[in-house]
DNA sequence: CTGAAAGCGCTTACAG
DNA sequence: CTGAAAGCGCTTACAG
């Protein structure tokens, strides 16, 4: 007698997988039943116990496993829901994946999370692709055209909500930009204050003008300044693009005289900033203290940090899941409010 | 006349969206024909070009979108090929789940992601999920147990490779964790004799020892140590665990006139290497170098970062789109080379 | 060049 | 307490 090695014997090179006919044919009972027992509506249908309990020692004895696809096509109703997002590889939407996969489980839903990597055309398809796989529900994160998705979504029937970047043709979930900015700037222009013991005026580098979110911490960045009576410059805004490439080039054109304190629009942009900020001169360097809109925690570890305005993703993600359930279609924006998280107490002095 | 809101006349509240029947109705021809046309196997049965653009016109009149559930029930294969992978917020396997969507779709297949956040059970049940949506493959990456998912892919029918950390049962695509050390440690090594004029040795800090990734890179460490000439100390292997607070802990416990080279085994406990090195007395920082193996944009501009080992991520992921569409299921370790990546030329110094 | 028919693996209303 | 039957929307071999 041989051993054959696990799992061997259920692979039969070109098997399909066993279906309930073949967990039926077993227990000598009828594809109904097995079905129903196996996804829970047997209680209603008042199988016994017994029966319920043969058929579920078969299909394990089986390695049955529910064909997804299948059930989905005769349900009429897939559970997944779909999330289009801008990228992974940043803390922030880093941990929007994260957990929104976790909180749909929770709600019995199946996620699938497409990268769209803030291609408007990439967008529309993945769209497209998740309405053609069924999606109940799609999840549109800071997607350039969210109008766009909530129509191919409308006309779909499926119920499409905006995360991050607000449209106008469906429920939008977005962060409190304007007063995440204006509590961040005015930690920076307090710290700088305190450092340097004048009140000079911040210079806001990043972002795009026309985009929602860059427009509204602008606001708050105009507002905390006029506050504390501090008159901006004309080159006080500097929303040059997110590119960190962008930000290095657009600092290195500016008087290096008033570049004392720095609102910093997102991490992408940071990471210019910081590169820009260490090919200076020590001396120069110590001089300088700035804040970023958007956490991430080395960047909050980078000496001269004052601090980052952090999104809040649970209560985000939160709202979008209730809303999920909601019958009614309201449009509208749930604004979340950001969390203020300090810098490293580390800083370069002269 | 009133006039609709766009895409509204489509959306018929109760409707269903339109299928091939309602295509072949419209164009009066069959729904096999309509389906060949639509999934580009009509030029194999001589359909006309003029009956094909007319179906096709009509498709896209009737908002037409394909029903994938239906499509891959009837083909028996989904071209779904499955990921799971530990984390989304760390550049790292963030640049994976972008890169593998990417070539995914040059490939023709769709990707689905499952995050299972290093919880083993998680992994096992987010495999089975994927299998049961009849992925056609699946590529389990930094896996804690690889052979358990490798052994109910191989019962299922399913292709798998292992991503990051090896397995026995599946082909495995890894970073050379062996060189990469070596190299990193070697660079350590040589700055710290630059800087301070003398030859201590490093000290490792996180991961598991049991862990292979990390097994092999102590290996390295160990083997950089021998080709200069420098002893180890009985405390210079600290594979503490992963987790930030884990190495920070540590680090507090150990001797600091011995801390002045450190090599750091992951992002993750760089976070909680450089809390503790920030929370030391400025004449202590001055006085210490370190490299880490991983890579990330903000900690490579931490101050006193020598150099990071960033694991090639494309490389990796051409190895495995290739391995999947060779026929046979040789199992096996491929080995992708690290980058080695130096740290911002920022030193603080006493 | 095109259509009728079978069937992928389920679910569920219906009938007992 | 349980089963036969219809049907979800496709695809494809077969027949013309």
């Amino acid at each position: 007698m041989s051993i054959s090695r696990s799992g061997t014997q259920k692979n039969r090179q070109n098997s399909k997988r066993t279906t309930i006919y073949d967990v039926a044919t077993v227990v000598g009972t009828s594809p109904s039943t097995v079905s129903s027992v196996l996804n829970g509506t047997w209680k209603k249908r008042r199988i016994s116990q017994k029966l319920a309990d043969q058929i579920l020692l078969e299909a394990q004895n089986q390695d049955y496993s529910v064909n997804m696809q299948a059930s989905m096509l005769r349900r009429e109703r897939s559970r997944i829901v779909g999330m289009i997002i801008p990228k992974y590889d940043n803390r922030y939407f880093g941990a929007i994946a994260e957990q929104f996969e976790t909180m749909a489980r929770q709600h019995g839903l199946f996620p699938v999370i497409t990268c769209t990597r803030r291609d408007p055309e990439l967008e529309i398809e993945a769209a497209k692709a998740l309405l053609s796989y069924r999606v109940d529900y799609l999840i549109a994160t800071g997607s350039t055209d969210p109008d766009s998705i909530s129509r191919l979504c409308q006309d779909a029937g499926v119920r499409v909500i905006n995360l991050d970047l607000p449209g106008t043709l469906a429920p939008s979930v977005i962060s409190d930009n304007y007063q995440g900015a204006r509590h961040l700037t005015s930690v920076i222009l307090d710290q700088c204050f305190k450092d340097f013991g004048r009140s000079e005026p911040l210079t806001f580098i990043g972002g795009r003008g026309t985009d929602h979110n860059t427009a509204a911490r602008v606001s708050g960045f105009i507002d905390a300044h006029q506050e504390k009576g501090i008159v901006l410059r004309e080159t006080s805004i500097q929303t040059c693009g997110y590119a960190a490439e962008k930000a290095e080039h657009t600092l290195a054109l500016l008087d290096k005289t008033q570049l004392k304190g720095l609102f910093v629009n997102s991490t992408i942009t940071l990471e210019g900033v910081a590169r820009w900020l260490w090919n200076n001169e020590p001396s120069f360097v110590t001089q300088v203290r700035y804040g970023c809109f958007d956490w991430d925690p080395f960047a909050a570890q980078l000496p001269n940090n004052v601090g980052m305005a952090q999104q809040d993703v649970i209560p985000m993600l939160e709202a979008v899941f209730e809303m999920l359930e909601q019958t009614s279609v309201t449009s509208g924006v749930h604004q979340i409010s950001c969390v203020f998280r300090p810098g490293a107490a580390f800083r370069l002095e002269s």
